[in-house]
DNA sequence: TTCTGTGAAATAGTTCACAGCG
DNA sequence: CGCTGTGAACTATTTCACAGAA
């Protein structure tokens, strides 16, 4: 194992690499609980469907080595990753907005079991106020300056409605939370060492359909419409 | 590339320009609402976060052409932008599976508004059966079949628990869905002519934590040996 | 003049292929 | 042997920079 495990050389990751470990990180995981204790670059790249080389050089990229001959240590392996990712550490959540969406979230535990625990759910319907979900007691956004303090809130969900999530993300930010997790359709502008990821559900439907149509398109050899006749 | 490549206009348009066109039809559908009535790539540009010359290859790209010296109209991008997305139809959805998350995507209307209209709700818990939500009776899994056809789903939702995704997926592949949309955790694997996308909450979150962690680092200059890339 | 459209250069990322360690 | 680690080739994507249309 390596000697200093906070001391690494992180800022030369690239994204694509990046991405890819969380996705390295699962399959490494089920390959640990069932036992195996070394892989191959090979298998893991069969499980993750990336090249070989490709994921020898992402671990080289964050300085893992294997042995010759014989592989990675899996074990190795998921410490060190959730290291270079930060999971090490917990990051607790607080969830803004406990609509539809903030309640399923609060519910689900993957995130609690992953290092990402719901510490405080905050909403601005003083109806919901001392309602208790998830074993947490809902709050009001007014408060989040102190909340974010008292459960050293690391990351903001954003599951308000659209029309509201800029302002949310304002209050979080100058609550002195630096990372959010954008579940509104509406893009938001923090400063720039704010870390802001967003899921948007209609852009991913929407390249589901672009690649659905082309490849429908393709099947059926029908001419494709950008005859720009309009 | 070679020339087996043929006359394919959409075929060419590239992944990364893809993964854009949302982000831009949804900044000009906004600067539509507001009545301008054309835009410069920089404008574009600077609204989405990118670089001007991208805007202008990912729009040629795609065979949209501006005027010179004006810029592009924006009724005729959205317009463009929506057909080679796909969006000038409807894409019927069906849930899979009503726990709080398939609640939750059922009650949120971004999607019915933005032409996918989810048309139909599945599970296994006999419990829910003939429930109504959000308009929609819930049925068994086992008449997807029916279902997709009555219904002529396009999109199969999986919101099912992490372990029953792949039989789902299986099942709506079977029934002749061809594209989903995954929000386990679960990796799920399916013939090559299916559209999969997936959200992973835990993959979003691990991927913030790691350019937390790092600008955190760069900021505290806790001695990390932050390459300059240039 | 302003702003597009695009060669050409720069940069990023992937994959091949093989030397060499265990 | 088998499998890593990596130079080098290749492919993809971004960005510059400028000719030329409106």
């Amino acid at each position: 194992m390596n000697a200093s495990d906070d001391h690494r050389a992180i800022g030369a990751v690239s994204d694509a690499t990046v991405a890819r470990l969380p996705l390295f990180l699962q399959y490494l995981v089920e390959l640990a609980e069932q036992g195996d204790a070394s892989v191959s670059s090979e298998r893991l790249a069969e499980l993750s469907g990336v090249n070989p080389a490709t994921v020898r050089r992402d671990l080289a990229g964050i300085g893992i080595t294997g042995t010759r001959g014989v592989g990675y240590d899996v074990k190795y392996l998921v410490h060190e990753i959730s290291v270079v990712l930060g999971l090490n550490q917990e990051w607790p959540v607080v969830i803004v907005g406990v609509g539809n969406l903030g309640r399923a979230l609060a519910n689900y535990d993957g995130l609690t079991s992953r290092g990402f625990p719901v510490r405080a759910l905050v909403d601005v319907d003083d109806a919901l106020l001392g309602t208790e979900l998830a074993g947490v007691v809902i709050e009001h956004v007014r408060d989040l300056p102190a909340i974010v303090e008292r459960e050293a809130i690391a990351v903001g969900v954003l599951a308000t409605p659209s029309a509201s999530a800029q302002q949310a993300a304002d209050v979080l930010v100058e609550s002195g939370v630096t990372s959010l997790l954008n579940f509104t359709p509406e893009a938001i502008s923090v400063d720039a060492d704010v870390q802001v990821r967003g899921v948007d559900l209609a852009t991913e439907l929407q390249i589901l359909s672009f690649y659905q149509q082309r490849s429908t398109a393709a099947r059926s050899g029908t001419g494709l419409p950008l005859e720009t006749t309009t």
